[in-house]
DNA sequence: TATAAATACATGTACATACACTTAAATAAT
DNA sequence: ATTATTTAAGTGTATGTACATGTATTTATA
């Protein structure tokens, strides 16, 4: 769908601006996939993105700023998403021995199992619902990462 | 910069996967940009487009639906956003008198002005922060609306 | 060593999203 | 004409973002 139909208006005074705009309308949708499968496992978007991130270091333990600082979305309050996914027992919290103001993080046997059980149906999902090659796609990950080259 | 050093990992399993990570992660950074500049206005990003939503069918009146299907994030929640632009006097609601179930909503003249001068700081900071041709731009819109082919 | 500064995390608040539910009004069906 | 269905907007709740502030602990400095 163009974007034109998506917002219902054609008024672009650059490329860049709807180029722009392009990038908010696909992330939501984006997002809005993932979330709708991920919602039938009782998990959010962001609960998964920290799952996966401990994931990747288990069986290490990270602290929240760590976690944090491989979020997407650099803004998230990492305590908070702990919280649940604790409430849900797919994650455990403890102190660090060497420096007590850290909190440690760890994900849980039943978070791996979970995670595992959710990867199986997002990735598939991903791959079939993103109708590029993965030419264009390289393509297009050189196009943001120029496009926030002032970063 | 390169999304590996953006959110610390280099696990990307194909291009397609990386993209997609992209796209969230570069609407992340453009709406913290932008967001930070509204700010300075005490308005948000939501009630920004509100309002360019507004001024764009001014002097016509909208109900809350088409403002809704103009919004970029469809699941905005629009009656709240315009509770908070009536408490700022930036938009003016009213009952419609062919179909009583029907809020028409307008943006004052305190909105129009507001407006006018939160876009002239907004629209040069987009066009000087993303580095981006109008070719190269064009070429980002046409990759997005092709990713998103199956919507 | 005592004090100041910095750091790590938690917490409070305003605003937003996602979605279910309610209420009033309009339209369709019997 | 009466009832049922649909539609439009508003409201409630859980979760999340953005950011300011609080609290404990560690590091730096006088």
């Amino acid at each position: 769908m163009k974007l034109e139909q998506a917002i219902q208006s054609e008024k672009f005074e650059t490329q860049i601006q709807k180029a722009g705009l392009n990038v908010l309308y696909t992330a939501w949708w984006l997002k809005t996939l993932v979330s709708k499968e991920l919602k039938t496992f009782g998990i959010t978007h962001e609960q998964y993105n920290v799952l996966r991130i401990l994931k990747g270091k288990y069986p290490e333990l990270m602290c929240v700023r760590d976690i944090g600082n491989r979020m997407i979305e650099k803004n998230s309050n990492v305590p908070r998403i702990i919280d649940r996914l604790e409430l849900k027992k797919f994650a455990e919290r403890s102190t660090s021995l060497v420096d007590k103001r850290e909190t440690l993080i760890t994900i849980t046997e039943t978070g791996i199992k979970t995670l595992n059980l959710v990867s199986k149906k997002i990735q598939p999902m991903f791959l079939n619902t993103i109708f590029l090659s993965e030419e264009e796609a390289l393509q297009l990950s050189q196009l943001l990462e120029k496009m926030r080259q002032k970063e």
